[in-house]
RNA sequence: GGGAGAGUUCCCGAGUGGCCAAAGGGGACAGACUGUAAAUCUGCUGCUUUAUAGCUUCGAUGGUCCGAAUCCAUCCUCUCCCA
Protein backbone atom coordinates (compact mmCIF):
# COMPACT_ATOMS: atom_id res chain seq x y z
CA UNK A 1 0.00 0.00 0.00
CA UNK A 2 1.59 3.69 -0.78
CA UNK A 3 2.28 5.80 1.74
CA UNK A 4 2.23 9.28 0.37
CA UNK A 5 3.52 10.83 2.86
CA UNK A 6 6.59 9.27 2.63
CA UNK A 7 9.53 9.20 -0.34
CA UNK A 8 9.75 6.43 -1.96
CA UNK A 9 13.09 4.74 -1.96
CA UNK A 10 14.06 1.59 -4.66
CA UNK A 11 16.99 -0.26 -2.29
CA UNK A 12 19.23 -2.65 -4.24
CA UNK A 13 21.57 -4.55 -2.23
CA UNK A 14 23.34 -8.03 -1.67
CA UNK A 15 26.84 -9.63 -1.96
CA UNK A 16 29.63 -8.36 -4.31
CA UNK A 17 29.27 -10.17 -7.63
CA UNK A 18 25.98 -10.17 -7.77
CA UNK A 19 24.85 -8.00 -10.49
CA UNK A 20 23.86 -4.58 -8.57
CA UNK A 21 25.49 -2.35 -10.89
CA UNK A 22 24.39 -3.61 -14.03
CA UNK A 23 20.60 -4.68 -12.71
CA UNK A 24 20.07 -0.98 -11.39
CA UNK A 25 21.39 0.97 -14.65
CA UNK A 26 18.49 -0.66 -16.33
CA UNK A 27 16.18 -0.43 -14.05
CA UNK A 28 16.87 3.06 -13.38
CA UNK A 29 16.81 3.22 -17.24
CA UNK A 30 13.35 2.55 -17.42
CA UNK A 31 11.89 3.79 -14.31
CA UNK A 32 13.30 7.15 -15.17
CA UNK A 33 16.11 6.61 -11.55
CA UNK A 34 19.20 7.93 -10.52
CA UNK A 35 21.41 5.80 -8.67
CA UNK A 36 22.99 6.20 -5.09
CA UNK A 37 25.83 4.15 -4.65
CA UNK A 38 25.82 2.83 -0.67
CA UNK A 39 29.76 1.53 -1.28
CA UNK A 40 32.44 2.87 1.34
CA UNK A 41 35.20 2.36 -0.84
CA UNK A 42 33.38 3.28 -5.34
CA UNK A 43 32.61 6.06 -2.99
CA UNK A 44 36.85 7.42 -3.18
CA UNK A 45 38.12 9.21 -6.66
CA UNK A 46 40.33 6.58 -8.37
CA UNK A 47 41.00 3.24 -7.48
CA UNK A 48 38.84 2.02 -9.91
CA UNK A 49 39.38 -1.52 -10.93
CA UNK A 50 40.01 -2.69 -7.19
CA UNK A 51 36.44 -1.42 -5.93
CA UNK A 52 34.88 -2.53 -9.36
CA UNK A 53 33.42 1.07 -9.97
CA UNK A 54 31.50 1.04 -12.87
CA UNK A 55 32.84 2.47 -16.05
CA UNK A 56 30.85 5.50 -17.88
CA UNK A 57 29.78 2.64 -20.29
CA UNK A 58 28.27 1.00 -17.71
CA UNK A 59 26.57 3.64 -16.15
CA UNK A 60 25.55 4.28 -19.52
CA UNK A 61 23.79 7.96 -18.64
CA UNK A 62 22.15 7.13 -15.54
CA UNK A 63 23.65 9.72 -13.11
CA UNK A 64 25.46 8.03 -9.77
CA UNK A 65 25.73 9.93 -6.50
CA UNK A 66 28.10 9.20 -3.75
CA UNK A 67 30.11 7.46 -6.30
CA UNK A 68 33.94 8.99 -7.07
CA UNK A 69 33.65 12.01 -5.42
CA UNK A 70 36.11 12.03 -2.17
CA UNK A 71 39.69 12.07 -2.29
CA UNK A 72 41.26 9.21 -0.54
CA UNK A 73 43.02 10.84 1.97
CA UNK A 74 39.66 11.74 3.74
CA UNK A 75 37.99 9.44 6.02
CA UNK A 76 33.93 8.98 5.31
CA UNK A 77 31.47 7.26 7.82
CA UNK A 78 28.41 5.97 8.38
CA UNK A 79 26.85 9.26 9.63
CA UNK A 80 28.36 11.03 7.12
CA UNK A 81 27.19 8.98 4.22
CA UNK A 82 23.17 9.06 5.76
CA UNK A 83 23.70 12.87 5.65
CA UNK A 84 24.75 13.04 2.04
CA UNK A 85 21.93 10.45 0.96
CA UNK A 86 19.70 12.14 2.07
CA UNK A 87 20.57 14.91 1.03
CA UNK A 88 21.00 13.29 -2.80
CA UNK A 89 17.66 11.31 -2.60
CA UNK A 90 15.59 14.65 -1.66
CA UNK A 91 17.43 16.19 -5.10
CA UNK A 92 16.51 13.32 -7.14
CA UNK A 93 13.11 13.27 -6.14
CA UNK A 94 12.80 17.17 -6.12
CA UNK A 95 13.45 16.58 -9.97
CA UNK A 96 10.95 14.24 -10.65
CA UNK A 97 13.34 10.71 -10.68
CA UNK A 98 13.30 7.69 -8.52
CA UNK A 99 16.27 7.44 -6.25
CA UNK A 100 17.68 4.09 -6.13
CA UNK A 101 19.86 3.12 -3.20
CA UNK A 102 22.39 0.62 -5.01
CA UNK A 103 25.25 -1.08 -3.06
CA UNK A 104 27.05 -3.54 -0.67
CA UNK A 105 27.78 -1.28 2.32
CA UNK A 106 25.41 -3.18 4.86
CA UNK A 107 26.15 -0.56 7.27
CA UNK A 108 25.38 2.33 5.39
CA UNK A 109 22.41 1.35 3.74
CA UNK A 110 20.81 0.50 6.99
CA UNK A 111 21.82 3.95 8.40
CA UNK A 112 19.73 5.44 5.54
CA UNK A 113 16.74 3.44 5.64
CA UNK A 114 16.64 2.89 9.51
CA UNK A 115 17.03 6.93 9.44
CA UNK A 116 19.74 6.61 12.23
CA UNK A 117 20.50 10.22 13.73
CA UNK A 118 24.23 9.71 14.80
CA UNK A 119 25.12 11.92 17.70
CA UNK A 120 26.25 15.71 16.25
CA UNK A 121 29.69 15.85 17.40
CA UNK A 122 32.26 14.66 14.94
CA UNK A 123 34.89 11.82 16.39
CA UNK A 124 37.69 13.14 17.51
CA UNK A 125 41.25 11.50 16.00
CA UNK A 126 42.94 12.84 19.02
CA UNK A 127 40.98 11.82 21.81
CA UNK A 128 40.29 8.26 19.30
CA UNK A 129 44.35 7.84 19.01
CA UNK A 130 44.75 8.27 22.94
CA UNK A 131 42.11 6.10 23.56
CA UNK A 132 43.93 3.57 21.04
CA UNK A 133 47.26 4.09 22.63
CA UNK A 134 45.81 3.65 25.94
CA UNK A 135 44.14 0.19 24.88
CA UNK A 136 47.80 -0.50 23.93
CA UNK A 137 49.37 -0.29 27.33
CA UNK A 138 46.74 -1.38 29.82
CA UNK A 139 45.45 -4.31 27.37
CA UNK A 140 41.95 -4.75 26.09
CA UNK A 141 40.78 -6.66 28.74
CA UNK A 142 41.42 -3.45 31.37
CA UNK A 143 39.67 -1.27 28.57
CA UNK A 144 36.27 -3.61 28.40
CA UNK A 145 36.51 -3.71 32.26
CA UNK A 146 36.67 0.39 31.58
CA UNK A 147 33.45 0.09 29.24
CA UNK A 148 31.86 -2.89 31.78
CA UNK A 149 31.83 0.78 34.52
CA UNK A 150 31.15 3.01 32.11
CA UNK A 151 28.10 1.19 30.48
CA UNK A 152 27.50 -2.59 31.51
CA UNK A 153 24.71 -3.20 29.45
CA UNK A 154 26.30 -2.40 26.21
CA UNK A 155 29.25 -4.47 27.21
CA UNK A 156 27.59 -6.88 27.60
CA UNK A 157 26.85 -7.14 23.78
CA UNK A 158 30.41 -6.58 22.85
CA UNK A 159 33.24 -9.48 23.19
CA UNK A 160 36.06 -8.45 24.92
CA UNK A 161 38.15 -9.55 22.39
CA UNK A 162 36.39 -6.40 19.99
CA UNK A 163 38.82 -3.78 20.12
CA UNK A 164 37.26 -1.43 18.33
CA UNK A 165 34.11 -1.49 19.20
CA UNK A 166 34.91 -1.07 23.18
CA UNK A 167 37.07 1.60 22.00
CA UNK A 168 34.78 3.36 20.00
CA UNK A 169 31.78 2.80 23.18
CA UNK A 170 34.45 4.21 25.45
CA UNK A 171 35.06 7.40 23.26
CA UNK A 172 31.61 8.15 22.47
CA UNK A 173 31.26 8.40 26.46
CA UNK A 174 34.20 10.30 26.91
CA UNK A 175 33.15 12.90 23.77
CA UNK A 176 29.97 13.25 24.36
CA UNK A 177 28.95 12.26 27.40
CA UNK A 178 26.32 9.71 26.43
CA UNK A 179 26.82 5.92 26.97
CA UNK A 180 26.56 3.94 23.90
CA UNK A 181 22.95 2.12 25.36
CA UNK A 182 21.57 5.83 25.41
CA UNK A 183 22.84 6.46 21.83
CA UNK A 184 21.69 3.36 20.68
CA UNK A 185 17.86 4.55 21.96
CA UNK A 186 18.09 7.97 21.02
CA UNK A 187 19.28 7.49 17.41
CA UNK A 188 16.48 5.75 16.31
CA UNK A 189 13.35 7.84 14.74
CA UNK A 190 9.87 6.72 15.87
CA UNK A 191 9.15 6.49 11.92
CA UNK A 192 11.58 5.21 9.02
CA UNK A 193 12.36 8.23 6.89
CA UNK A 194 11.09 6.31 3.35
CA UNK A 195 8.55 4.83 1.83
CA UNK A 196 11.54 2.07 0.59
CA UNK A 197 11.36 -1.32 -0.68
CA UNK A 198 14.32 -3.32 -0.18
CA UNK A 199 15.84 -6.06 -2.75
CA UNK A 200 18.70 -8.42 -1.42
CA UNK A 201 20.22 -9.89 -4.77
CA UNK A 202 21.92 -13.09 -3.78
CA UNK A 203 22.88 -16.52 -6.04
CA UNK A 204 21.03 -19.54 -5.04
CA UNK A 205 23.51 -21.22 -5.67
CA UNK A 206 26.71 -20.31 -3.48
CA UNK A 207 29.40 -21.97 -5.42
CA UNK A 208 28.46 -19.60 -8.62
CA UNK A 209 28.79 -17.01 -6.53
CA UNK A 210 32.27 -17.74 -5.31
CA UNK A 211 33.06 -18.52 -9.48
CA UNK A 212 32.20 -15.31 -10.08
CA UNK A 213 34.33 -13.35 -7.75
CA UNK A 214 36.93 -15.56 -8.39
CA UNK A 215 36.76 -14.72 -12.14
CA UNK A 216 36.10 -11.06 -11.21
CA UNK A 217 39.40 -11.10 -9.51
CA UNK A 218 41.28 -12.37 -12.80
CA UNK A 219 39.52 -9.59 -15.01
CA UNK A 220 40.64 -7.04 -12.47
CA UNK A 221 43.71 -8.17 -12.69
CA UNK A 222 44.00 -8.22 -16.63
CA UNK A 223 42.47 -4.40 -16.20
CA UNK A 224 45.63 -3.56 -13.90
CA UNK A 225 44.86 -3.95 -10.42
CA UNK A 226 48.55 -4.23 -9.40
CA UNK A 227 49.05 -0.93 -10.89
CA UNK A 228 46.28 0.71 -8.64
CA UNK A 229 47.94 -1.78 -5.75
CA UNK A 230 51.18 -0.25 -6.35
CA UNK A 231 49.92 2.90 -5.75
CA UNK A 232 47.83 2.55 -2.88
CA UNK A 233 50.90 0.82 -1.22
CA UNK A 234 53.08 3.35 -2.07
CA UNK A 235 50.90 6.35 -0.83
CA UNK A 236 49.72 4.27 2.52
CA UNK A 237 49.30 7.73 4.20
CA UNK A 238 47.05 9.31 1.19
CA UNK A 239 45.13 6.16 0.95
CA UNK A 240 44.58 5.16 4.53
CA UNK A 241 40.56 4.03 4.07
CA UNK A 242 41.68 2.26 0.67
CA UNK A 243 44.40 0.51 2.00
CA UNK A 244 41.99 -1.69 4.13
CA UNK A 245 39.84 -1.97 0.82
CA UNK A 246 40.14 -5.92 -0.28
CA UNK A 247 41.76 -5.93 -3.29
CA UNK A 248 45.16 -3.94 -2.30
CA UNK A 249 46.27 -4.90 1.21
CA UNK A 250 46.21 -8.52 -0.19
CA UNK A 251 48.81 -8.07 -2.53
CA UNK A 252 51.16 -6.03 -0.28
CA UNK A 253 53.53 -9.26 0.57
CA UNK A 254 54.07 -9.70 -3.04
CA UNK A 255 55.55 -5.87 -2.92
CA UNK A 256 57.25 -7.00 -0.03
CA UNK A 257 58.94 -9.79 -1.61
CA UNK A 258 57.71 -12.14 0.82
CA UNK A 259 54.79 -14.42 -1.19
CA UNK A 260 54.31 -15.07 -4.54
CA UNK A 261 52.03 -13.03 -6.56
CA UNK A 262 49.76 -16.25 -7.45
CA UNK A 263 49.37 -16.62 -3.18
CA UNK A 264 48.23 -13.30 -2.90
CA UNK A 265 45.60 -13.68 -5.45
CA UNK A 266 44.75 -16.44 -4.17
CA UNK A 267 43.88 -14.67 -0.69
CA UNK A 268 42.72 -11.94 -2.00
CA UNK A 269 39.89 -14.23 -3.73
CA UNK A 270 39.30 -15.97 -0.71
CA UNK A 271 39.06 -12.42 1.35
CA UNK A 272 36.13 -11.25 -1.29
CA UNK A 273 34.50 -14.51 -0.92
CA UNK A 274 34.64 -14.03 3.03
CA UNK A 275 33.58 -10.50 2.62
CA UNK A 276 30.25 -11.93 0.35
CA UNK A 277 29.63 -13.91 3.27
CA UNK A 278 29.62 -11.41 5.68
CA UNK A 279 27.29 -9.06 3.36
CA UNK A 280 25.22 -12.12 3.44
CA UNK A 281 24.52 -12.01 6.90
CA UNK A 282 23.82 -8.56 7.68
CA UNK A 283 21.54 -8.67 4.74
CA UNK A 284 19.80 -11.33 6.00
CA UNK A 285 19.25 -9.65 8.93
CA UNK A 286 17.29 -6.75 8.00
CA UNK A 287 13.46 -7.03 7.80
CA UNK A 288 10.51 -7.11 4.84
CA UNK A 289 13.15 -7.24 2.10
CA UNK A 290 12.50 -9.21 -0.97
CA UNK A 291 15.41 -11.77 -1.52
CA UNK A 292 16.08 -12.73 -5.32
CA UNK A 293 17.97 -15.10 -6.69
CA UNK A 294 20.19 -13.81 -9.60
CA UNK A 295 20.61 -17.33 -11.05
CA UNK A 296 16.71 -18.37 -10.75
CA UNK A 297 14.55 -15.68 -11.51
CA UNK A 298 14.26 -12.92 -13.65
CA UNK A 299 14.82 -10.20 -10.97
CA UNK A 300 14.75 -7.13 -13.49
CA UNK A 301 10.93 -8.43 -14.07
CA UNK A 302 10.29 -8.86 -10.56
CA UNK A 303 11.88 -5.44 -9.32
CA UNK A 304 9.62 -3.91 -11.84
CA UNK A 305 6.66 -5.68 -11.17
CA UNK A 306 6.54 -5.29 -7.41
CA UNK A 307 7.84 -1.54 -8.07
CA UNK A 308 4.96 -0.99 -9.54
CA UNK A 309 2.58 -2.18 -7.01
CA UNK A 310 4.43 -0.43 -4.48
CA UNK A 311 4.12 2.66 -5.67
C1' G B 1 68.67 -52.07 -7.95
C1' G B 2 70.78 -49.89 -2.98
C1' G B 3 69.93 -46.14 0.96
C1' A B 4 67.01 -42.32 3.84
C1' G B 5 62.38 -40.49 5.09
C1' A B 6 57.09 -39.77 4.91
C1' G B 7 51.62 -41.20 4.76
C1' U B 8 46.86 -37.93 10.78
C1' U B 9 40.18 -35.62 10.42
C1' C B 10 38.06 -30.80 4.13
C1' C B 11 43.54 -28.75 3.76
C1' C B 12 48.26 -27.67 6.29
C1' G B 13 50.21 -29.60 10.59
C1' A B 14 51.19 -31.28 16.12
C1' G B 15 50.87 -35.75 18.52
C1' U B 16 55.47 -41.42 19.40
C1' G B 17 51.34 -46.61 24.53
C1' G B 18 46.17 -44.65 28.42
C1' C B 19 44.72 -37.60 30.21
C1' C B 20 43.21 -38.57 21.87
C1' A B 21 37.63 -37.59 18.32
C1' A B 22 43.17 -36.18 18.32
C1' A B 23 46.94 -29.21 19.79
C1' G B 24 47.44 -25.11 16.41
C1' G B 25 46.44 -22.72 11.85
C1' G B 26 43.55 -22.39 7.28
C1' G B 27 39.07 -23.25 4.80
C1' A B 28 33.79 -24.19 5.11
C1' C B 29 29.42 -23.10 7.75
C1' A B 30 26.69 -19.94 11.19
C1' G B 31 26.49 -15.25 13.72
C1' A B 32 27.34 -10.03 15.78
C1' C B 33 27.48 -5.05 14.05
C1' U B 34 24.95 2.77 15.71
C1' G B 35 30.65 7.91 13.15
C1' U B 36 37.23 2.75 10.91
C1' A B 37 32.26 -1.46 8.15
C1' A B 38 35.84 -4.09 1.76
C1' A B 39 36.75 -2.73 8.93
C1' U B 40 36.38 -5.33 13.67
C1' C B 41 34.81 -9.48 16.33
C1' U B 42 32.28 -14.36 17.92
C1' G B 43 30.67 -19.45 17.56
C1' C B 44 31.18 -24.07 15.25
C1' U B 45 33.52 -28.12 12.33
C1' G B 46 33.78 -37.35 12.62
C1' C B 47 28.78 -39.81 13.43
C1' U B 48 24.83 -40.86 16.91
C1' U B 49 18.41 -35.69 17.23
C1' U B 50 20.48 -35.03 24.28
C1' A B 51 25.17 -36.61 26.35
C1' U B 52 30.36 -36.53 32.61
C1' A B 53 27.51 -41.82 26.97
C1' G B 54 28.17 -44.93 22.63
C1' C B 55 30.15 -45.77 17.74
C1' U B 56 33.66 -45.02 13.62
C1' U B 57 38.51 -42.59 12.35
C1' C B 58 45.14 -41.32 12.09
C1' G B 59 47.66 -45.36 4.14
C1' A B 60 46.07 -51.12 4.20
C1' U B 61 46.05 -55.79 6.55
C1' G B 62 47.53 -58.71 10.49
C1' G B 63 49.89 -58.87 15.34
C1' U B 64 51.83 -57.45 20.57
C1' C B 65 49.35 -55.34 24.86
C1' C B 66 44.35 -54.80 29.92
C1' G B 67 44.84 -50.60 26.33
C1' A B 68 47.70 -48.53 19.83
C1' A B 69 47.53 -42.60 15.71
C1' U B 70 51.67 -44.02 18.74
C1' C B 71 55.21 -50.69 19.26
C1' C B 72 56.10 -55.12 15.60
C1' A B 73 55.40 -57.62 10.63
C1' U B 74 53.92 -57.53 5.69
C1' C B 75 51.93 -54.75 1.80
C1' C B 76 50.55 -50.15 -0.94
C1' U B 77 51.66 -44.98 -2.15
C1' C B 78 54.84 -40.70 -2.18
C1' U B 79 59.51 -37.77 -1.61
C1' C B 80 64.67 -37.56 -1.57
C1' C B 81 69.78 -39.56 -2.16
C1' C B 82 73.09 -43.16 -4.58
C1' A B 83 73.02 -46.29 -9.09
Amino acid sequence: MADNDRKSLLVICGPTATGKTALSVRLAKSLNGEIISADSMQLYKGLNIGTAKPTNEEMNGIKHHLMDFLEPKYNFSAADYAQYADKAINNIIACGKTPFLVGGTGQYISAVTQGLSFVCSKPDEKLRNKIADMALEIGNDAMYKKLCDIDAEYAASVHPNNAHRVQRAIELYMQTGYTMSEQLVKSRPQKKPYNDIIFVLNYFDRELLYNKINTRVDIMLEQGLLIEAKEVYNNKDRFKTAAQAIGYKEIFPYFEGEQSLDECVDKLKQASRNYAKRQMTWFKRLKDTHNLYVDKQDCEKVIMDIWKEHK
